[in-house]
DNA sequence: GTAATAGTGTCTTTCAGACAGTATGAC
DNA sequence: GTCATACTGTCTGAAAGACACTATTAC
């Protein structure tokens, strides 16, 4: 780490694009040469955008014509085994030039408008629990937890061998990792722990990746967990999924996601999406309507049932809470 | 943003590594040859470290003889407008090459040792309100903020002229910015804005760096706020300050800087000295015995007064509850 | 005894969680 | 009327916030 000959390192930015449509959480994506669902992403260029988010808006809207509302950094992922060893499916030439040290550095970004027809690149909206089927549990415990994903943790979690390596970082047994991630012996199923999972899985050798990048993989392709994506961008989708969760509850980021009028049921079923599990409607109202975060516009709606009102968001909050957000606990 | 030359582009390392000893919050410093307060930074190299966790600690390790426990990665940086025109102090060819840019990575690291002698480099630790002097309340309310940063700001915030240009981004008006960051107007403090607070007074022309940067001033260098820092380590230390005190409301991060064990009075001293504000005793005593994060020793330490018993940190709260931290709200 | 620090008992208010119930439309 | 969806009233129990009080040492 001397600064004798500072390396060249290229910075791509990714983007996690969320918009929501009805009860379906969508991402954004692209698909690359290999024909693998991929993030927007670019490199990085100081010449031409002032900072990372400038170069992202810009960009985007150029590639999809679509203007980005809500930004926020993620985190910056330096690992050199990202691009190591892509034995399947895009080499992309474009985004990978194994000449250079990549570094991605992920964003989240929260949309309102659902684009249907793409311009420019051949961007397309995807449900994101395809990604992830574990984390959807909205219709009740996912399937997949039980027939393929505890049963492989928990011999991998038996398997002492791997522990020994993992000695020299301040990680956690293997044991103690998969009950902090997928609850059970007391401990409860944490929905903001999406990153976590995710990382497990990749380390036990059950999603495409870990195995597209040299590891030992459990499984075979097909029966690995969930659709796999480039180099780590199934990676920044995880940490874009846990960092919403965990904001909704302190900031009003979900009424970038909203219309600007919207019903109660509207807000409610949205934020579920998000969360992957269902709220106490009550509860739910309560908060909202007693934290000030919404006002009525006077209007309603006509439904198959009786009309709702219609509500908008009251930006005022912000100046008037340290932290407004849908403290959502209680699951109905 | 096109692929056809990414730039060449060298990653900065910089590490807020944070100790308290006794009532003072401390952050590692090394003196630059400008004799201006630095991080210690350094630049990535993929060749020898696989990743930037790996390459700090080592780098740390290796320069200060400090075994980092806590490590966690703050922002990315990218601005270009971080090294510009360094005017005054530090042209430290080492760390800044001009020939190419930097993008720097804030790491927050929190160590229980405070170590007295530096092996190695010129480290040393600096009381960080030295910092941020309108971030510590423990003797009320600080006398900078009505004597200096107010007076400049409310003035800053009534001159509509520099609005316009803050239009095409998405930034609230200044007069909603400086109410949200110091208060007022029915707003209350709220501690965990520090990195809004610092970037305020810096776009305002309140802290050195502005001036140093080639941005307009509002006071000369010797009344700006605060000690300055090289680049943009004061933005990466107010990153840091802002972060851990919303992580110790979730995570139980505090015990990172407690010696093995401690009395309920040292950490709660512990915290009061991160947060910048005392805290009423009995709530704060409830919450960490029956928040069940510690377990008595049974042994007592003599101090002038009543001994007080010794408790240590319960390593399992992480595996029985999602959020375990500090939940303190209560002011006293 | 005093000074100094450690620790407890209990009251009030707030609010999350949950129950059951009523209101207004389409048909 | 039925069905479907929107909305309200109220109980309960767990904590947060704040009050005053007692305990154990050094001197």
């Amino acid at each position: 780490m001397t600064a004798s000959s500072p390396p060249a390192i290229a910075i791509d930015l990714s983007a996690a694009i969320v918009a929501v449509a009805g009860q379906t959480p969508q991402v954004l994506t692209a698909r690359s040469a290999g024909g693998i669902a991929a993030l927007p992403a670019g490199v990085f260029d100081p010449e031409t955008h002032r900072t990372f988010e400038i170069g992202l808006r810009s960009w985007v809207r150029d590639q999809t014509g679509l203007g980005l509302g809500y930004v926020e950094q993620l985190y910056t992922f330096g690992d050199r085994g990202r691009l190591a060893a892509p034995t399947q499916g895009a080499a992309n030439a474009e985004h990978a030039p194994v000449t250079r040290h990549h570094v991605s550095v992920g964003y989240l970004g929260l949309t309102r408008v659902p684009p249907g027809a793409d311009t420019g690149t051949a961007a397309l909206l995807k449900p994101w629990y395809g990604f992830f089927p574990w984390e959807d549990w909205r219709l009740g415990r996912p399937s997949i937890i039980d027939s393929l994903i505890l049963p492989h943790l928990t011999l991998w979690a038996a398997d002492a061998e791997g522990e020994k390596s993992d000695l020299w970082r301040r990680v956690p047994p293997r044991r103690t990792r998969l009950i902090q991630c997928f609850g059970g012996d007391g401990a409860p199923w944490d929905e903001e722990k999406a990153l976590e999972r995710y990382e497990l899985l990749y380390e036990a050798g059950l999603v495409a990746e870990a195995r597209r990048d040299g590891h030992q993989a459990l499984v075979s392709a097909e029966a690995a967990c969930g659709e796999p994506m480039l180099f780590d961008h199934r990676r920044i989708l995880a940490t874009a999924l846990g960092r919403l969760r965990a904001k909704l509850k302190y900031r009003p980021v979900i009424f970038e996601l909203m219309p600007e009028t919207f019903t109660l049921t509207a807000l409610q079923t949205t934020v579920e999406a998000i969360l992957g599990h269902h709220l106490h409607k009550q509860n739910f109202r309560r908060q909202v309507e007693g934290g000030a975060l919404v006002e009525a516009t006077g209007q309603l709606t006509r439904t198959s049932g009786r009309p709702a009102a219609l509500f908008r968001f009251r930006r005022e909050v912000v100046a008037e809470r340290p932290t407004p957000g849908l403290r959502v606990g209680a699951k109905g």
